[in-house]
DNA sequence: ATAAAACTTGACTACTTGGTCAAATTTGAA
DNA sequence: TTCAAATTTGACCAAGTAGTCAAGTTTTAT
C-alpha cells in the first residue's frame, strides 16, 4: 500500500491502453465482479484473494495472472465505480429548471444504489476505513465538482429559485439519503418486512424521498 | 459465529450479573474502547486482535484473558452501541408538538454521530455485511418499535400536524442522514476543506440539515 | 498442422491470525 | 504478613493469508 502512485480517476487519459483478448476481457470481467462483491461485505482487509477467485470460478494463482496484487483489484474495481458515480452529478445543468435538475439527479442516484449496491458499499468501505485510495481524488477532482455545483445552486437561491438552504449539505443530504437504501438494505428490509421485496416498492421509496427534500428545498 | 445464541439487546436483563473487580472494570473499558476504534475502520473481518489488544495497551494474551474471543469483543461493543441508540429515539413523545419533537431528535442524532463517530461506523459495518449478529434485533425489537414511532407520525399526519409523507422513509432518511456526517467524515471534510474543522461547523450543519428537513416536512 | 504465446494450476513459502497453556507475577482479604 | 485467587505474559499451534514458481494445457496466428 505504501509508497505506490495514487492515480484514480486521475489516471487512464494517456495510458496506452493495452489491447485486451477475449479471454482477457472476459476474466478480468468475471473478477471485477466477484472482487465487489467480496469487498463490499467484508473489507479491503476482511476480503481474502481465494474467496474473489473461487466466485469468479477460477485458481486464485489464475486470479494473479490478472492482477499483480489484492491492491490492484481493489483499486480498479474503486475505480470503476467513482467513474460512474460522477457522471449524472456532472449532468446537473445550472441553466435547467432546479427542482427538475434535482429531482433527476436524486432520481438517477437512487437507481444506481437500487441497481448496484455493491458499488455503493464498497464506495462507503472505503471512506469509512479513511479512504486511503482516494483521499486524494476527493481533495481534488471531487473537491472542484463539488464547488463547481455548490456555486450553481448558489445561483439558484441567488435568483429565488431555491430556499436559502446551504449548498454542500444539501448535497450530503442527497448522497446520505440515496446510499442509505444501498448501504443499509439489510435494515431496510428488517424494517418494512414483506413491503420491501413487493414489485413498486422501490418507485414509491423514491417518490417519498422526493417529496421530503424537494419540498424542504422549494421556495417560500 | 454459528450456532452461538444471538442475545444482542434483548438480554442482560435477568442475567446474575456478576461483580467485576476494578482492574476488570478498567481493562474491559480498554479493550471495548480500542475494540471500537479498530473494528471501526477495519471491520469485523478485517479487524485483528494483536491491533486492538496493543491499542488497548496489554498482551493477545491479556485480552483473551477477559473476552473468550475475537466475536465476543465484538457483540459486546456492538451490543452497547445499539442501546445508546435507541434511547432518543424512544423518547420522541407523540403527544408532543411534531416539528418540535423532531427538531430535537435529529438534534440528539446529529451529536451523538458527531461525538462518536466509530460507534457509527461501527454500526453501519456491522449492517453492510449483512448484519450477521443482529438481523434479529432488527426484524423485531427494532422493528416493533419504528412501526410505533411510524404510527405516531401518522397521526400526526392525520391531525394535519405535518406534510403526508411516509412515516418510514422519512425515519430512514433522518437516520441517513445523521449517520452521513459520522460514517463519510473523511469525505465530508476533503469537500468543505478547513471550514469543516472551525468551532461552530458541527451546529452549522445541524441547522442546515435540520432546515432542509424540517421544511420538506411542515405541512403545506 | 504447428509452434509460440497466452492461459491455468498445484505445490510451495513466508507471514499473519485466533486461540491455548503453563508458568510467572500481582492483588487483596484474613 | 501471607497465601490463594486474580491477573499477565511468552511460547506455541493450527488454520489461514498474499504472493511465487515451474510445469502444464489451451489458443491462435501462420
Amino acid at each position: 500500500m505504501a509508497g505506490k502512485e495514487n492515480q484514480i480517476v486521475e489516471a487512464g487519459k494517456k495510458q496506452p491502453k493495452k489491447k485486451r483478448s477475449r479471454i482477457q476481457t472476459e476474466n478480468r470481467a468475471l473478477i471485477l465482479d466477484a472482487a465487489l462483491q467480496v469487498f463490499s461485505t467484508d473489507g479491503y482487509r476482511g476480503a481474502t484473494l481465494d474467496r474473489i477467485a473461487e466466485k469468479a470460478g477460477m485458481s486464485k494463482t489464475n486470479l494473479l495472472y490478472y492482477f499483480p496484487s489484492k491492491e490492484d483489484v481493489y483499486r480498479t474495481a474503486l475505480e470503476q465505480i467513482v467513474v460512474n458515480w460522477l457522471d449524472p452529478f456532472r449532468d446537473i445543468d445550472g441553466d435547467g429548471d432546479p427542482i427538475e435538475q434535482l429531482r433527476r439527479y436524486i432520481t438517477l442516484k437512487l437507481k444506481a444504489s437500487h441497481e448496484n449496491p455493491e458499488a455503493s458499499r464498497l464506495f462507503a468501505n472505503e471512506i469509512q476505513r479513511g479512504a486511503p485510495l482516494i483521499k486524494d481524488f476527493l481533495e481534488t477532482t471531487l473537491k472542484k465538482l463539488v464547488d463547481e455545483k455548490a456555486k450553481v445552486i448558489h445561483r439558484w437561491i441567488d435568483d429565488g429559485k431555491l430556499a436559502p438552504v446551504d449548498p454542500y449539505h444539501l448535497i450530503f443530504l442527497i448522497w446520505a439519503t440515496t446510499q442509505h437504501y444501498a448501504d443499509f438494505d439489510v435494515q431496510v428490509n428488517a424494517l418494512l418486512g414483506n413491503q420491501a421485496s413487493k414489485p413498486g416498492f422501490y418507485e414509491q421509496s423514491a417518490q417519498a424521498v422526493l417529496s421530503i427534500i424537494l419540498n424542504g428545498i422549494r421556495p417560500r
